[in-house]
DNA sequence: ATTCTGACAGCAA
DNA sequence: TTTGCTGCCAGAA
């Protein structure tokens, strides 16, 4: 209908939404990843900024398994609490040290490589 | 309309 | 190797 309808659900960030939600447990996958799956390729700060407002949506995104390509948790800030997506992590079998994801390139999930 | 920022990534020095 | 700048797209002030 009117513009009254909301986004698509092509939409940049449900993009984002989705490939997260289907990132496997005890996986990871980074931002440039998901960014360059959607076709974006350079626009992984689209990917962070869609996890920023995932908060919005009323499904769970498990945005404590996307991180960034060097396996760092930079968004960890944005749980709450800051031991809080490594505690996720841990929870998941996935240990991270000094905020950085351990076996990082044995985690990584690429959904170009997976989804593909 | 203009400017700045932001959960990144790539390249240059 | 680390540090810093740039590019990218979208949203807020």
């Amino acid at each position: 209908m009117a513009k009254s309808e909301k986004k698509a659900e092509n939409d940049f960030f449900t993009m984002v939404y989705e490939v997260t939600k289907l990132i496997p447990y005890g996986r990871i996958t980074s931002y440039g990843a998901i960014a360059r799956y959607l076709g974006s390729g350079k626009s992984a700060r689209m990917v962070g900024w869609a996890l920023n407002v995932c908060h919005s949506r009323t499904e769970f995104i498990p945005a404590h398994r996307v991180v960034n390509r060097n396996g760092l948790l930079t968004g960890k800030h944005h749980f709450g609490n800051s031991s809080t997506m490594q505690q996720l992590l841990a929870n998941e079998g996935i240990i991270v040290e000094d905020d950085k994801i351990v076996n990082f390139r044995e985690r990584f999930w690429d959904p170009l490589k997976e989804l593909k």
